[in-house]
DNA sequence: CTGAAAGCGCTTACAG
DNA sequence: CTGAAAGCGCTTACAG
């Protein structure tokens, strides 16, 4: 392995030098720093991540923490990944997706001092990591929202976003329209804080059209899917719209539909939010959906995690962002 | 920040003695050992992995490489990940998704010193990153195969997986059977080997069976799905069963099959193999699918891995493992 | 069974 | 503009 000291051996300087050449910490004469700069190169040499750390107490190591990882599909959580290492490594840092499943090991990351910050995903209304965290002190930025909103965040604009998809619906002259999301096995609070937001922003929309409002919460598979298509068949039959959040449930929705003998759109007509065009495609009838704002929050939240390591002055305020309408086959004309 | 002198200190020993009972690493008598366990405890004592890393020249820190993270659905992937960090932790290794793209972000990774061996998916013929592994003296285990197969690896078995495939598919009566497999956009021998490996499984399966082959490759994408099916439907007519490897594209197959008139599976019989049960439900017909290894391929590649670090004298060979079998609805007789 | 000390490969005041 | 040196928090021969 070569070191910095052979560097500077070789460039005959010290080992300070090549530190400030590198890191470019300090003023160095062009001569030296060409000469430096030879030997690193004819050398081949590269930093010691590790030694850097714990000199400087500062990994320059993000770790992205998804506790659903394994139950869930996540289209989305995916293009967050690499939109959010893309973000880091610009701005020279590297960002990891750390599986984490229990206090033990979220106490093992956040005291081993690996990694310099932390980006919260499927953020919970009461989230006990977020309480972790701080009790940690380590610097973190939020993908989603806890109960109280005054800890760093980005999220997406449900209001907006249920707004748009409502109103889309009720452009095709869709009134009784329903909601479609998702059910957790977990305690109340412990759900993820955008659920919550989705109903509410839902229930609104209605108010505001004086519909009532139809909610259902089924599990994110397929199976999920079909029980949300039964229970529209069997109890809200006058319902003809319904805007899904609930990733993996929408393709059980539409085929359990049609298997009761409800065409899509033309007895039925589906929105799924907070999703990929891709995955809409995926279903027959290709799903009108609203795609979401994966890569702009993936960048925004990186972002901030990185302006609040580094002290910038003027960090963005909290951002929310809308989902995209993207057309598909499955919404129409409301039935007469 | 507590470390391991103020637990000393509290304990009225080294800090020698305190990592001897911390890491197990030697004898230490029991009244010593549990002072300091109780100076640990009060502190909240843990210890400094970068330091730990440093000084021993192990991370334990595991990564895993995935190329097509944006490219592609990888349904199979995540299961992959979270089988293979389970492994690891059972065995005091953190395993991280290390997105890593380009050369540089490789030549960082692995001259960094940050983690001590590397998972490799998706692994191509000739791999250029397996070169820069060997070069770089990281050790490292694939889940794959390079053209040669020296190196260490887990596979999927994908002799058994097609044979089974195609075996299921003429049990039901069907003798002209396509291969339906993934098209990548790189220059030959990039590609990942599975491809080759599925193409010749497949050609030797039709051969032995005295029927004529017919390959077609697409992008992993609904729309290279639908692809397929046209051409299918207007080249290949006689075809009345399909072997799908390439999860991307399935669902859009079936869709553009039914579009055209060719019913699933009254007309056209499909087998979608290395994907996940989850994933064949999203589609309708629900597809017969089989089912990749994924879980057990995890905890196969980074034990392989972790035993190479560890010196482990018997390491297993490498292990090939076939696909899952499970059934659908798009699988049945073969038309008269 | 326990400790003193060197060392892992860097960064960073401090001095010049 | 450059260098000598302390220090980051551990591990690990070595000695006793």
């Amino acid at each position: 392995m070569v070191t910095m000291r052979d560097v500077a051996e070789r460039a005959n300087v010290s080992i300070a030098t090549v530190s400030f050449v590198i890191n470019g910490t300090k003023r160095v004469a062009p001569e030296t720093r060409a000469r430096i700069e030879a030997a690193i190169r004819e050398l081949g040499y590269r930093r010691n991540v590790v030694a850097r750390a714990l000199a400087s107490s500062r990994t320059r190591i993000l770790a992205l923490l998804h506790p659903y990882l394994e139950a869930r599909p996540i289209a989305t959580a995916n293009q967050f990944l690499m939109s959010a290492a893309h973000g880091a490594r610009e701005r020279g840092y590297d960002l990891v997706l750390w599986p984490v499943n229990d206090d033990e090991q979220m106490s093992h990351l956040l005291a081993g001092g690996l990694v310099d910050g932390a980006l919260l995903m499927e953020v919970q209304l009461r989230d006990p990591r977020v309480d972790r965290l701080i009790a940690s002190g380590l610097p973190f930025a939020l993908i989603g929202r806890t109960e109280d909103e005054d800890l760093p965040f980005v999220d997406m604009d449900f209001t907006t976003t249920i707004d748009q998809a409502v109103g889309h619906l009720r452009s095709f002259g869709h009134r009784r329209i329903a909601l479609v999301t998702l059910r957790m096995r977990v305690s109340t609070g412990n759900e993820p804080g955008w659920i919550m937001r989705v109903k509410s922003a839902y229930l609104a929309a209605m108010a505001a059209a004086g519909e009532p409002p139809t909610v259902i919460t089924v599990e994110g598979t397929s199976a999920g899917g079909r029980k949300a298509a039964r229970r529209l068949s069997a109890d809200f039959p006058q319902v003809t719209g319904v805007v899904v959040v609930n990733e993996g449930a929408s393709a059980g929705l539409v085929k359990e539909s049609r298997a009761l003998g409800r065409s899509v759109p033309d007895d039925l007509s589906i929105i799924s939010a907070a999703t990929t065009a891709e995955l809409g495609e995926m279903i027959e009838p290709s799903l009108t959906v609203m795609t979401a704002p994966a890569t702009e929050l993936g960048r925004l939240g990186v972002n901030a995690l990185i302006d609040q390591l580094e002290g910038v002055p003027d960090a963005p305020p909290n951002i929310l962002i809308p989902c995209t309408l993207v057309s598909g086959q499955s919404v129409g004309p409301a039935p007469a």
